[in-house]
DNA sequence: TGAAATGCGGATAATAACTATCCGCTTTGT
DNA sequence: ACAAAGCGGATAGTTATTATCCGCATTTCA
């Protein structure tokens, strides 16, 4: 079970788009030349970010992208949610009803025990993911990276946002 | 990103060998057919049980399978991890290197911030997993169905047991 | 006003992963 | 010796992921 590249696209394109101003936006094409990821795939995700409400569309010529809200208010959550869905990981297929000594008409009145866990630990892993903004991974890419390739990387983003 | 069917097919089978008494075990035809799934198929997954110290295999005929530990020695994390694998559900193909303003010669001391994120939540994930262990899963299944279905059940199982 | 750049949605492949089955081999109880 | 069982490898069929392409609508700018 894997997460798709997308999803990690999706966040250090976020992450990206955390440096511009308000009201600034970047294009797919400078967002996946930064990256050296394919530009059409990168697209994809970016749709999905955008149908997701995570970031906003300026169409047309000069168009792109640009975070919906302040990076303080968009967990990982929402942009992995955003590209992998929002469906549990675990997906129950009820195979207690397939037990021979069960009474056919039997109805459950509880989920199955087995997928009542595995939810929770999908919920525990949704609730980890949620309890980390934009904000915060912009803090930690401050303290990691060497001030040369932050103000490098801020400009080549800036020289190319509209 | 889904787990497998196989994880579900597993964490049940774990389930029923619980009820063995010690030093018995059943097949995988049994198990095959008290869930309803192709034999075939359930032995790969029975396979990886074994493989991973999960249960204990008995071979030649009259053979099969039983817990290698008491059920609450043995967690929900143990069988998942057993099907599934120990890898990370996030795989980081670390494209911050792309960074087109980055020296080409930089390593890096720390992994990607992005992926200690989501490895965070990955661990949050098989921890939640491993706080539930067999015992209590059949505790669990004991307050949820019913004296005569768990009854029925055990008799079936005792009955295909060796 | 028209050309060019951009995002969007659908269609289409290529590749990989998952699901499933089969077969020969070894082991073991009767 | 034989039958039943598990094991490992081989092989398909199906689904999901990755990737590309195309036509269309929108918008900027000359």
């Amino acid at each position: 079970m894997q997460l798709k590249s997308q999803v990690e696209w999706a966040l250090h394109c976020c992450a990206i788009l955390g440096m511009l101003p308000p009201d600034r936006h970047l294009s797919a094409k400078a967002l996946a030349e930064f990256h050296g990821v394919p530009k059409e795939y990168l697209s994809k995700a970016l749709q999905s970010l955008s149908q997701a409400g995570v970031v906003h569309t300026t169409a047309g010529v000069a168009g792109g992208y640009r975070l919906a809200r302040p990076a303080g208010e968009l967990s990982f959550l929402d942009v992995v949610e955003a590209v992998e869905g929002r469906r549990s990981t675990f997906q129950c297929a009820n195979i207690r009803a397939n037990n021979p000594c069960r009474p056919a008409d039997q109805c459950d009145d509880k989920p199955c025990a087995v997928a009542r866990v595995m939810w929770d630990a999908d919920a525990a892993w949704r609730a980890s993911l949620a309890g980390v903004n934009l904000a915060g991974l912009a803090a930690t890419l401050n303290d990691d990276l060497s001030r040369e390739l932050l103000a490098a990387s801020e400009k080549w983003v800036l020289d190319r946002a509209r």
